[in-house]
DNA sequence: TTGTACGATGATAGCGCTGTCAATTGTTCT
DNA sequence: AGAACAATTGACAGCGCTATCATCGTACAA
């Protein structure tokens, strides 16, 4: 029998463990570990050892372990209605650009816009014990902000603002941008303006308020077409028909996003509606498409990269730093208006 | 002192425990864990002491330990290279679709279309133990698949086919699918094809080949515009330039994907270029948008989310059933060739 | 030389849970 | 009545890692 023989896992079917590595390199488990975690607390002499012995059995750590052990999981807990939608794209890439190099692990877990459906990520989440929790919008059950607070970790909820925050919140008012989006339509002269929106969630509700209170102000009688159904490009389509179909006079259009703004858009094309001269769209969340579509369409930019980054660098700050708190709860990034080409004068 | 101070966490800031729990039920540790997971096993009496200490207590298992103590994890590793491209959405939905209701934890990655990073990703999700790895295309380094081998259980590689799986294989031949979608359009007459994209990974060159394959079959001129660039829809418009500059005589032209054709064809309604007219268009991913564009869009459907549901089933077949592996260890799944108005006769 | 300080390394004891098997009880059968 | 058995329950020993403290050696001041 060979010293290879020796240092190789003795049980074949097992995973390789820090002992393995330790036994290989010659020391002892916890320097082993230490080479993991704190290299410069080790000479360059077991380092190499101990690396070349980690590389050479593909030593992977177990972070269950690790993690039990340290009581430190390294892991942000992060739950978003939608992994598709091009808006959480952003976000989730933000997330991961503050926390990853920061040595932590992004967990992500879908709630299709579903309040139960949250309920259960929440708690499937801290199940796993993360260092802090950011979550997408306000409107969590009474039962899933209990057990946030009770969990005693950072929770960020983002994408729009409340009152009454669980701990932290990051994001802008979604009425005041629904608001200026209709607004901008009234401003260029349409008087006839509708709106069309597929409110799975609170915040496409708050900005069709924003609408209702812009057709307020001109005294211009609300015109909605809706659905329950997930949104969709195709959708955008059918509820402009839907709409043409039961107000022949609208000029001017208010999607709910950009995704029902493109269907819309293509719907024109197709039944030769010029887009803005006979009817003017406007969009919601500049995704990459709004900027190239022709006619370019009319937006709502709203911050979510930096929302998330925000949220990011505050709960690094807590989580690494002196534990210290921002000086406000309560962050309202704002939105930005983007006139393209999609939206033109009344006639 | 009363009896209810001694049965609540000793320690206030402390995480309550399953010996909290089992203090407070009179019980031992052991009994309150079985409660937990095999109620059946343990007394009516004892069970509801249990149940009705873990509702007082608001006790939330700590599944790191229980996974540590047990090498039973319940989670399923998944690495895409994105997950705002539209194809990942049904893919990922399919694969909650069977593990949820299985009692599995579904655990996603994003490699971003970096070998770096999916190697990356790999040895991050290996290290939370996960039962079963699903992994998006066939080309993860040496490294990678050594760790992936050392693992011990079962990886799918899904997307593409491969000669040399890991373990299983489902997925369809991207070069096949490749030729179908460029031979769609020299079978419609044209014999100035060319060919757009942004090949981050293998699928897309082995599209490109594909391709190349038809373009030889044909004695067609390959005309190629790519670029390094992260895949958007503006770039498809951007590279419809820079096709279209240097050949100018291209009647037909094989988007790599739908983003790009979407793009190809905003650019065509901005310079007066009709679809199919002067130009057809063929996509590739069938993305909800393409059917509802205008002109809608030729395309090759891929079968993602039976793919997913495929891969999902074995897995769930060999974890938990008799731990008998499929028959075959390659799947191929195939495409669908969508015919729609973005392709025309040749003038 | 002796003592002190400090950096590098190792031994030990858990983290919270579950697998295993032993102990206890009650039940049924001969 | 006693044996055999099943149904419950508990004691114990880890899972693989890290926090903590002890130990060792070396360098430097006294």
């Amino acid at each position: 029998m060979t010293v290879g023989d020796m240092t190789l896992p003795r049980n074949k079917s097992r995973r390789v463990t820090l002992d393995d590595v330790a036994t290989r390199a010659r020391v002892s488990a916890v320097t082993a570990s230490r080479v993991l975690r704190k290299p410069e607390m080790v000479s360059a002499d077991l380092r190499a050892r101990v690396d070349s012995a980690v590389r050479e059995l593909a030593y992977i750590p177990n972070q269950l372990a690790s993690a039990l052990a340290s009581s430190h999981t390294g892991r942000i807990g992060v739950i978003v209605p939608s992994l598709t939608n091009g808006v959480f794209g952003d976000y989730l890439r933000a997330l991961h650009d503050v926390f990853v190099p920061a040595g932590f692990q992004v967990l992500v877990l879908n709630s299709h816009y579903l309040a139960g459906r949250e309920e259960k990520a929440i708690a499937t989440m801290l199940g796993q014990f993360p260092e802090a929790m950011i979550l997408a919008g306000v409107d969590q059950t009474p039962q899933a902000r209990k057990s946030l607070q009770q969990a005693g970790i950072p929770v960020v909820q983002t994408m729009e603002m409340t009152d009454d925050p669980i701990d932290i919140n990051i994001g802008l008012s979604q009425r005041d941008a629904g608001y200026a989006a209709a607004r901008h339509l009234f401003d260029l002269g349409h008087r006839h303006v509708g709106q069309i929106s597929a409110p799975h969630d609170a915040r496409s509700r708050q900005r069709l308020e924003g609408y209702l209170q812009a057709c307020a102000e001109f005294h211009a009688t609300p015109m909605l077409a809706s659905t329950e159904d997930p949104c969709t490009v195709s959708l955008g389509g059918i509820l402009l028909t839907e709409l043409m179909t039961r107000w022949p006079k609208v000029t001017a259009i208010f999607c709910g996003n950009d995704n029902l703004a493109l269907g819309a858009l293509f719907e024109c094309q197709r039944r030769g509606i010029r887009v803005p001269h006979d009817l003017s769209i406007m969009g919601f969340n500049d995704l990459e498409v709004s900027a190239c579509a022709y006619p370019s369409l009319s937006t709502i930019a709203v911050p979510r990269y930096d929302m998330a980054k925000c949220a990011a660098e505050i709960i690094l700050e807590i989580t690494r730093g002196t534990g210290n708190r921002p000086k406000q709860r309560r962050i309202d990034l704002g939105f930005r208006l983007i006139a393209r080409d999609s939206t033109g004068q009344a006639a």
